[in-house]
DNA sequence: TGGGATTTGTTCGTATGTATT
DNA sequence: GAATACATACGAACAAATCCC
């Protein structure tokens, strides 16, 4: 939806997967000095990412205060699994003239969608996968499986695809993942400063976003 | 989802109304300065409002460019309304138990997932519909009843709850958005100033905020 | 309960980039 | 195609409010 800026899109993107994989806990406070440093970008940039993730639900901000890790309540919690487990159904059901209309694991959801060709229904489900990872880092188990949605469906839809190298890829990341969450330490009640928890998701996400450091000179140089 | 500043839900609700009411027509340029200027805040504020309008899918936003009206593309609109069929027929079967399964016309949707209590459902469908407007303004016709989606369902509301009161004060604010759409001049090429339309809005969208200045100084001040 | 450190909100000036003529 | 006008991006600095001790 429009390019609003490559470092903003990094900084989003790396928020996103730092609150969702757990390593930022819900409460944790983002101020925009140390968000900025970490992503090299003025308090300017560093709003329209926390207000864009604020529009997701991910972060809560009041007033004058400082920005946060979204805390959802129970309700909020009944009202997001509520609408998930209506979309379930309306997924099995869209789908069954295509013979997929089993009993629908959680995370085929969001390559189902991608296999909809369905971009908006494509971003709704993301939204919905990402909050349930937040819901469960408050009201369930301490590391569910539910944690690397993204990564095991697209992994699955990559290996079904046949192609290998995406998979390969895919897989990396998947293990960075996990990776970054046993380097941050334990879940002891010590977050970790925001800073080096940013600096691991920051390299991340600009990894995955070129791929292919080492063969290829070609036409990516122009996109600075 | 969170109180981010007073000034600033005026701003982003005015914007939402203008350009769901077609005010503010796809591609029109959005100048933080003048927003500002309208709303009596500072840019930075300006910023966050546009950041999460843009999240909404209401407005583009590229890196150095004006800030537009969103300009749904054939795709999108496909997708919108895919989305909103699922949707439908999901809310059909959810309340069927309480009996209201029978044809849901488009704008008795918002109504009902009020009803079924799920905030994050309502979010939704507010911004479906809203979106749905905006395809409109562009593939559809030119003043389709559509536009009033909102009013209409509150209005139905309201009436059926008894609520003579309340009725009244929606169906003001109904006849103030045809009233706004008219006095805006007919549909010609000139989109009338930007800050002419938004004085409108802003106006209206306070006075919705605090809907009783005369009588009742009873506890809806307490939710302040 | 009070005081200080931290952080946000705001403005100005400048630079850079995009549109327009 | 070049030059001008315009709008955003950035950084610094100040004020005000909040948070923490």
């Amino acid at each position: 939806m429009a390019r609003p800026s490559p470092r903003i899109e990094v900084a989003h993107e790396a928020l996103r997967q730092a609150i969702i994989e757990q390593a930022l806990k819900p409460g944790t406070k983002l101020p925009e000095d140390v968000i900025g440093e970490q992503f090299a970008m003025s308090r300017t940039l560093v709003r329209a990412v926390l207000a864009k993730l604020e529009a997701e639900g991910l972060v809560d901000a009041h007033p004058k205060r400082t920005a946060t890790v979204a805390q959802p309540t129970l309700a909020e919690a009944r009202d997001v699994f509520g609408v998930r487990r209506a979309r379930q159904e309306d997924e099995a059901r869209s789908r069954q003239d295509e013979r997929v209309s089993i009993h629908l694991a959680g995370e085929f959801h969001l390559r189902l969608a991608h296999l909809s060709g369905n971009a908006l229904l494509e971003r709704y489900l993301r939204e919905l996968i990402t909050r349930c990872s937040l819901i469960l880092a408050v009201f369930g188990r301490p590391h569910s499986s539910d944690c690397a949605i993204e990564e095991h469906s697209a992994l699955i839809a990559a290996l079904s695809a046949g192609k290998a190298e995406e998979a390969v890829a895919i897989m990396n990341t998947h293990i960075g993942a996990v990776e970054r969450r046993a380097l941050l330490g334990g879940d002891d009640e010590k977050p970790a400063a925001l800073g080096d928890v940013l600096s691991h998701y920051a390299a991340a996400v600009t990894a995955r976003q070129a791929p292919k450091p080492t063969a290829k000179p070609s036409k990516t140089a122009s996109s600075k």
